[in-house]
DNA sequence: CATGAATGAGCATTCATTCAT
DNA sequence: AATGAATGAATGCTCATTCAT
């Protein structure tokens, strides 16, 4: 029985903002998040301008709501996924796999999440991957560092083995950015193998 | 004979560029591809807003011009490293190590450079990295494609670990826009450790 | 058998009229006119920002009824308490008094009043205080007309002795203004003071 | 010698900014502060609304210098002619005749500024004429508290005095924007003669 | 009786660019 | 060689108003 402190959303509300959200994802792929404006966005949802922010209270907000929609989807989608898995190295495999097929079963969405997060800046001058950042790896620090206090994985700073693994996760999408109906098969296989290969603990000869 | 198609650039022309190149990396790393107008840059330079338009045709060339800057740079370092190095297995190494001491030494540059390369687009929409691609990697491409022909890399699409290979001595750089002072040493250490040991070719067990 | 040319309105439309006029007042005097937009009254109002216009034809219709009810019911206060006094001299000082003890029992209606016919404009650009100006001040012409007429007060013409007069009362809700909270004994005293002995006729000496 | 902090204003740039703010004070004179948009302040200037924010940082900016310009002048007027006078009393009509003689001679910078000064907001709501106000009745404050002190003006605070004088004057004020090209004469003579009467501290009797 | 939805006109402001000097 | 002046197009956003329900 949750406790509304505001309304209940309508029916047609959450289908504007879902529309919305997806006239904002299918801009930011068309003409990147420094192009995406406002106009631009409410020419693909088909409404006008004001209307978009009918349903968001700035632009900003909208944006924000897409990068939001987008990681906390995946992120759910990687817990389910790796607490069916055990040890940490099929942990690690089974994040890297669900990662990409994520990737892959949503493109426009992780393309256009992306983009956002790398290019958006608060008033500041603050990019986004600077707010929050501990909690949002915070799945991927636990499995690195249990694997790595195990011996099962290569020792180095968490930091480090957590860049490294976004970085090749999140290449999977830039694939998808040169082409947006690539085959990333070839990827899911390889590069999983490379990150599985690469942080295994080394071997004593 | 050589037809001067463009008359030899004074030395004024080549100070002011060079300082312009300057203000806009300044300008870019400070607030961000997003919010670097003319102005901002102009005002770093201590210059007139018209003088940047002055020496380059348009900011977008100014930024490309940053781009170039940057990566012809890091490129004929790394073709001058690679070239002291035999075996694919350790002209990869030495790519990769002299990639990174390129970003370690080169932080600001490299900030700027990715910032662009990421968040430009065309004015069509189509983003940096999809032109002129082939021949951006073509040293990595060479050195990849050998090693797997010589069986000492896992054989993958020639694409793919170029992606993976970039994905991670890019990463470096985003440990810089996270803190611009941050040690770069374990990213170094590590990140060819994983490369080196992730893209070996399997042995047989 | 009266025509009814619109039907007597309801309770809870006479009500719901003075709810928004209230809130209206209370938006003019905490945001000023400038920014006393439909939202911030419905707001205020707690209904819905169609709700408004629902009860009153446009915004600038709602705000001049603002002023019509604050200045009609000032107005019927002034006529009734100046009735009770005889002599220009005793009229004016009940006048001033009256209108001074409203103010004082009616502040934060005659501030948003006051503000509204300062700010308003219609669409041509035209000040509230120049329509209907005549009748506004007949009450006080009247009093200032038949004082001079008698030799009691100064010579001047009666639109300079008006606005004179209207100038120092109206004064009053400016201390408000300043400060919601003000005691406004010490301008009742002296102004009105101040005001009976500036118009008094001069005496030969 | 003054030391420059920011290079001497050029030709261009003195003329455009006087044209500006009467550019400004002609927009606010004809359809109020309210409606003063850029727009109508730059189609009144016959420049482009960006040519308005060339020369000033802001619209507010522009409006608060129009309101700097009119009342420092105002005031340098008011020292001036107040100190060729000796006593309170005649300190005190040499004030307000100076003051109506302004508003005469200056009519629309005059109804402008106040304008002005009552309809602008600060971004948080406060009134123009709370900031301030200390020191721009300055000069008024002495004339009156010395006349209070040494027995010639009726005794009251000092912050009621003050308000009577200021509301008669701009009252002058309020005159012209009900008819531009009204004749002040019968104003400043009544007008002033009320108040030095009505000031001047009650004889016993 | 009252609202949520939607809009078009207008707003202040930013910005890359042009051009005469 | 360099700039100040000026602009037009675009941007994010506000707002009074309309209308179907």
């Amino acid at each position: 029985m949750p406790v509304a402190s505001r309304p209940a959303p309508t029916f047609t509300e959450t289908a504007r903002r879902a529309q919305l959200i997806e006239a904002a994802i299918d801009t930011v792929n068309e003409v990147g998040y420094h192009r995406a404006s406002l106009a631009e966005i409410a020419r693909r949802a088909q409404v006008a301008k004001s209307a978009v922010l009918y349903y968001f209270p700035s632009k900003e907000a909208l944006l924000l709501h897409v990068v939001e929609h987008v990681f906390t989807a995946l992120d759910e989608r990687l817990v389910v996924a790796v607490a069916a898995a055990s040890g940490a190295v099929d942990r690690l495999r089974t994040y890297a796999e669900t990662y990409i097929d994520y990737v892959d079963t949503h493109r426009s969405e992780l393309t256009a999440g992306l983009e956002i997060v790398v290019s958006h800046r608060t008033p500041d001058g603050t990019p986004l991957y600077l707010t929050g950042a501990e909690e949002d790896t915070a799945l991927l620090r636990r499995i690195l560092g249990e694997g790595m206090e195990q011996g099962l994985f290569r020792r180095m700073p968490l930091r480090t083995a957590v860049d490294i693994v976004e970085a090749v996760l999140d290449a999977s999408a830039t694939t998808l950015q040169r082409d947006r109906h690539a085959d990333l098969a070839p990827f899911r296989d390889q590069g999983v193998a490379v990150l599985m290969a690469g942080l295994a603990a080394p071997t004593r000869s």
